[in-house]
DNA sequence: CAGGGCATCGAAAACGGTTTCGTGTTAATA
DNA sequence: TATTAACACGAAACCGTTTTCGATGCCCTG
């Protein structure tokens, strides 16, 4: 076992100084030509690599990243996470990975443990219970302590920091109205309870693009979904009871199971019913009939959160005076399949 | 901007050595009981956390552990990185994740980059490209220098270290002999190019199959997709030209796609042609008609993964010596849904 | 030949902890 | 009263770097 080389065994070897190592190694011309041909023939032979974690100490930079997301088992957020780490990636840093699990405790937990030096900045998109309990005092401390913090996608406005998300209200003002341009004209809407930002923001997005034209929002026609709901919340009752040409749903799944039951029901995709929905993932491809959906970019988010990021994280400290917090929106675009494929 | 305390502080403000400060803390009985409380109040007050990075540099412990893996975006993956994630952090460890892209330089740079220092081990899945060049040189580096190393998945055998993995050739055996005790005669095998360690042994299983059965494998009905196919790939060409009654499929997407081909040109599923995929997520579930699937339990393979790996970390050096390395193979599981449901 | 200047190197502090080993004080004991 | 043990604390080494600040030794110049 071949147990890694420091400065000082190569000093002792050579007969050297540490600090001339060290020099030695960086080129430093303060060491003669001689003295560093040798030091770094003999780090090469013996695959010298600085360690990591003194020089962490040294620079009090780390060189990782902090992500803290409510779940990793979600097309959306490691979409979102494939564009934070390639990009992290390329500028050197490492990205250390949290998942809340959307508990308020666990996301407070994993803050505390990562804050007390392991990363330089924070990427993350709150819990759902934190977003319930509206309580962000943890990340208040984090802030406060000069760490940068950039929130994505479920965001809040209690706390100053960057901020990169989401139109959420337009696109689904943009998804309702592509409905509503074909020709539908009683068009329902599938979300979640509505502590989650998001889903309110798309509903907004929903109802003003109704009454724009000049339609009434049916509150009979808004169904609310628990996050992880069982086949029984969505009933054939619905379409049974309630007469829709359309629906909006706030994400793939609703999508998927209440176009297999609306199909079940002999109702005909898109004629009879059209749906749209949000995240456009694998299911949105290989649904049959493929879903229409609102695509997020996640990755293009996860790039420029990872941008905000390190850019704070590098920026000279002198300038902590300037604290100008920006917030990026990532357009979405409507990738339109065969669920709304009108003539 | 309250920046963060340390030990020094505490010792200057209250007197003390920094010695005696550490000491409180760790209500070592070296201390009076009075100083104690007096250091343990004012390290309260303004909230101290000792500086993981100091802690890492004096044990040689980072409490990380490094996981790479070829894509994130990917259901098997993150359901593996989620068991890894829990168990890890339920022990205090935190997880630092690098995505290998299928890239072979990538997966050395990767490595490399967190073996001097920042990890204390290695859960890893080898990309495509390091199982076609057949290349392992930064695996035994890393074991050289005695890193601890968990493979999982996609593995090899060129190399000593922990593993864990599906038994691939079983389930695939097993899918197959489930799909001939239902009457199938001609099983088709949707794969991909074989230099993929598990798509060999799913192949193998199917063939094992067949010829228990008494059944000839027929070389025509065996389809070999690129990793990343596009549409063309999969033509009707197959379906009319190679008459079959049932499909094994590598993965869902094959399946889904396979799935909604057949259905277009008529074919009844499961009556006409049954399918079988891998890896149970969210497409099988959703599909319609819905996927029977092998489930290979990432998120307990990740667990095992992780418990493996924390096992060696935290064992004593002393006991180096003794290296045995286990492989843990993982049983997966037949979910059987719509497009295998016969009488 | 004294002095300055340069080239080359080393000692030491610093980052923030932990830990070993003293050391000084006090009180109990012989 | 001298010895000693317990108690309470501090100094210093150490983990592996970086970096500042001397400190040599030599050559050249006046």
């Amino acid at each position: 076992m071949k147990k890694k080389i420091t400065l000082k065994h190569i000093a002792r070897e050579l007969d050297v100084s540490i600090s001339t190592v060290s020099k030695a190694l960086k080129n430093s011309d303060e060491i003669s030509r001689d003295t560093r041909e040798k030091v770094q023939a003999f780090a090469r032979l013996y695959n010298y690599k600085p360690n990591n974690i003194a020089i962490s100490l040294k620079n009090k930079r780390t060189k990782n990243i902090g992500v803290i997301i409510p779940d990793i088992v979600h097309h959306f957020f490691t979409t979102v996470f494939r564009g934070i780490e390639k990009y992290a990636n390329e500028k050197g840093y490492n990205v250390i990975v949290c998942v809340s699990d959307e508990s308020f405790d666990k996301e407070v937990i994993n803050m505390e443990m990562l804050a007390n030096g392991s990363i330089d900045g924070f990427i993350m998109a709150l819990s759902a219970e934190t977003q319930k309990r509206n309580d962000f005092n943890h990340l208040r401390e984090v802030t406060e302590q000069g760490i940068p913090l950039v929130l994505f996608d479920r965001v809040t406005d209690e706390i100053d920091c960057d901020k990169v998300l989401i139109d959420d209200e337009q696109a689904a003002r943009i998804a309702t109205e592509r409905l509503i341009d074909s020709g539908k004209k009683r068009i329902a809407l599938f979300t979640t309870e509505s502590y989650l930002n998001v889903s309110a923001k798309r509903e907004q997005g929903y109802r003003n693009a109704l009454t724009a034209h000049g339609l009434a929002a049916d509150e009979d026609l808004i169904l609310r979904l628990p996050y992880q709901f069982e086949e029984e919340n969505l009933s054939e009752a619905f379409f049974r009871t309630r007469k829709c040409d359309a629906v909006l749903c706030v994400n793939e799944i609703f999508a998927v199971r209440g176009m297999r039951l609306a199909q079940r029901m002999g109702h005909r995709i898109p004629e009879d019913i059209s749906f749209i929905g949000f995240t456009d993932g694998l299911l949105s491809r290989y649904a049959s009939p493929s879903l229409t959906s609102v695509a997020q970019h996640g990755e293009r988010m996860g790039a420029v959160a990872a941008e905000m990021l390190i850019e704070k994280v590098e920026r000279e400290y002198d300038e902590t005076d300037r604290k100008s917090y920006r917030t990026e929106v990532i357009p979405s675009s409507l990738i339109e399949r065969e669920s709304t494929a009108l003539g």
